[in-house]
DNA sequence: CGCAAAATGATTGGCGTCTATCAGAAAATG
DNA sequence: CATTTTCTGATAGACGCCAATCATTTTGCG
């Protein structure tokens, strides 16, 4: 009943403690004919590596750092909460992670925050990445030193990391697209789309995907060309306004990129109908605008599953071992009635 | 650098390893001063008890029971795939799960199901429940014996189970009907709802929300007394014709229920513009049927996330410790942009 | 004060694995 | 055949914690 040792693989082998050692443990110095043996009992007893008895014997300790933005974005702040929270709880298992800031959005920040980390004895780290080839150098480097390398929410250059954890903007895109269409039950529409910057690519993809499916399923809407507006709420403020205000009636909104807030607010004052409302990661106030009607879709990347999803997509590539069986990750889709049960969003909210 | 172990916390507390042993794993007969000088020493050094040795030291072993109704149900094929597949790769942590088989949705078998178990040495058991006082007995005599027990997908009666994993019910339906009254873009409409039976509770309670957000915020609309399908394929493909075919245009088809292929193959095979159509559960006919347009929204309770909460907090309940951070469970939104890539899913197809 | 009760210290033998060492046996080599 | 090379066995000390024992000290109380 008990679950079998290294020591009962052994003997039903036919061999010693130490020869099972070896096989197992790829030490080489031993014959093919030890091998199968060992193999086959192996197989036969069901063995499984004791994980508990072999990280205590080898004092694995994983020092895990994730490279998050510095800035007062809700969405990060979000992240670090969770990686915070996570990093508490995975200290019993020999967990240590840290965060460390970068300055937002500068690929010559990022590359700087990287170079550090290469002297300070990481195992794994998480990267919030760019596409920059300023990355690809310290990252080799990082790399060689053995330091398992993801890319956490946006992607690192592709050559250069074991893993990229985080959605697909494009789906992103079309599924906002999708449900946008379906609100216009078939009529006609115009799309005021906004976006933060066209050099960023999530926010790209994101427009790429929801034209692409607009143009494809829906001939009866029009996408308006996007605004650009640096993800800035006032910006988006002033946008949203003109928007409403203008002739042509305009009957969505689509925001790809954050600011959401100088949205919610332009919308929640303005009288009478308002136009069809799509936008992107839940915090503190879209949640509290899908509650008060203001707008009417909430495309979330979920956050708390990526940060779940890379510490153990870590664990598994620093171990070389096959990561659990996990959640997907892909756009979710909020509106006001599925909302999650309050957790760190309200303490987000300040 | 490196963690302190309890040794570390007894010398810096000033007492012997015995008695720093007796504090942080209370075994009593310690004086208060002593109780006081060790948690002080713990905060300081920031000692966290490495649960790899813990367990190793104690042989802790899970044995874990999942109880799910047999049959050729796709949801439950899916749900068993996933424990599965969690069971194993979870060996490597002393947990060792099976699944037992009930028949299904019958408040006798699962008794007897439970009633097998009390002399089966578990330490913690999920089952798939109903609401009936058939199981309050077994169940708290299992408790009795120090078994964990929670509900999963569906509830046990609440004052024997420590913890329910599934989602709500009440919110899923609430979220069809949200969905479905923004696809009509204000216009009017008659809704065609199908349920398997009204005692099952989670179909009664879906119609509820379902009902509920369409009377409160789409008065345009109408909800049409629900059709009793029994969750069969044949009957909802007779049902489906029938509200397709008749003269009231029915502009939407909400099924509660299972079933869905019969809904699916009317759906495909009818000619001309089809009503907009919102069903339960993504296992491979409903997603292929996403994919090919005939339907438009798939309410789904990712049952792999379910499992995988189910498995964490029963490990949690066991040690008597916080369950780690876990994604919240709600009723996610699938279009056919936003479909998970193939994992399970396409085994469980045959 | 004296005695029982309570508290503490010191120590031991695991748990299953890793890592290392060393002697001895088997196999390959010329 | 002797000699080298390759392989094998036996063993031991960690890793950090648990569970238990036993002797000793401290405390409370009449």
């Amino acid at each position: 009943m008990a679950s079998p040792t290294l020591s009962d693989v052994a003997q039903a082998a036919g061999v010693s403690y130490a020869t099972a050692d070896r096989v197992i443990n790829n030490r080489g110095n031993v014959a093919q004919k030890s091998i199968d043996k060992v193999r086959e009992a192996v197989a036969r007893l069901g063995y499984v590596r004791n994980v508990a008895a072999a990280n205590l014997s080898r004092k694995r300790v994983y020092r895990l750092a994730f490279l998050i933005p510095t800035g007062s974005n809700a969405f990060f702040r979000r992240i670090r909460a969770h990686i915070l929270q996570t990093a508490d709880h995975f200290k019993a298992d020999g967990i240590r992670a840290q965060i460390v800031d970068v300055s937002a959005f500068s690929a010559e920040a990022l590359r700087d925050g990287i170079v550090d980390l290469i002297r300070r004895d990481f195992d794994g780290v998480a990267i919030v990445g760019l596409q920059s080839q300023l990355l690809e150098t310290p990252l080799e480097e990082l790399r060689d030193q053995g330091v398992v390398v993801i890319g956490l929410v946006s992607d690192l250059p592709q050559g250069v990391r074991s893993a990229y954890i985080g959605i697909d903007n494009i789906v992103a895109g079309r599924t906002a697209a999708r449900l946008t269409g379906m609100a216009h039950a078939g009529g006609p529409g115009k799309i005021q789309t906004f976006v933060g910057s066209m050099e960023a690519r999530d926010h790209a993809e994101r427009l790429q995907g929801f034209c692409d499916v607009i143009a494809a399923d829906f001939p009866n809407l029009t996408v308006l060309p996007p605004i650009l507006t640096k993800d800035d709420p006032s910006e988006l403020h002033r946008a949203t306004i003109s928007a409403l205000s203008a002739d042509t009636r305009v009957t969505a909104l689509y925001n790809v990129g954050a600011g959401n807030r100088g949205l919610i607010d332009a919308i929640g004052k303005a009288a009478g109908s308002r136009p069809f409302c799509v936008v992107h990661e839940l915090v503190g106030h879209s949640k509290q605008a899908l509650t008060d009607g203001h707008i009417d879709l909430v495309i979330d990347q979920r956050p708390d599953v990526e940060v779940n999803r890379a510490f153990a997509i870590l664990r598994a590539l620093i171990d070389d071992r096959a990561p659990p069986p996990l959640p997907d990750l892909m756009p979710t889709i909020y509106v006001r009635d599925n909302l999650p049960a309050e957790t760190l969003n309200d303490t987000m909210e300040a």
